[in-house]
DNA sequence: GCCAACGTTGGC
DNA sequence: GCCAACGTTGGC
């Protein structure tokens, strides 16, 4: 089984969201290599941090888990979607998503800012310059990690 | 295939 | 709201 953190605006959706509608698919995602990693690496029954992002407190808020392996992204076939995309086709459809369940919330948040704190952490493409992922990979070493500062 | 322009992400 | 970083687009 594999670990991974997903990023969400709370704005548009957040972890209470989730805990509400208890499943949710992952949409919207519209990067190759995010897209990549959930078609090839993301199982059912993984494991996943929801982070929220471009918020007032950025940082992990729960844990949710894969139910649902990569399929179309509907969204992308929706001229009325943000997400729409007229290049892709339902005959080779370009954008995936997979499908998360609620899990539970943190009992506390755990910021970027102490996440970046932690040397243990170091590599984990969230704390570093630049990085753009809304999804990537985690270590179990991070994972019990993080789990471990909650 | 290069690369400038543009759009998006996301912390601050 | 600003802006650095970086992916994508499209002209050549």
């Amino acid at each position: 089984m594999a670990y991974w953190l997903m990023k969400s605006e709370p704005d548009v959706f957040g972890i209470d969201d989730l805990k509400r509608v208890r499943r949710e698919p992952w949409d919207g995602v519209r990067n190759y290599q995010v897209r990549n990693m959930m078609r090839d690496d993301m199982h059912k029954g993984d494991l996943a941090f929801f982070y929220h992002s471009n918020c007032e407190q950025p940082g992990i808020a729960g844990i949710m888990r894969i139910v649902g392996g990569a399929r179309p992204d509907p969204a992308q076939f929706d001229p009325e979607s943000r997400y729409y995309d007229p290049k892709s086709s339902p005959d080779d459809p370009r954008w995936l998503l997979v499908d998360v369940g609620y899990q539970r919330k943190l009992k506390r948040n755990i910021s970027l800012h102490e996440l970046k704190c932690c040397p243990e952490l170091a590599e984990m493409p969230l704390v570093r310059r630049g990085n753009r992922l809304s999804v990537m990979p985690v270590t179990a070493a991070q994972w019990n990690f993080i789990l471990a500062l909650e």
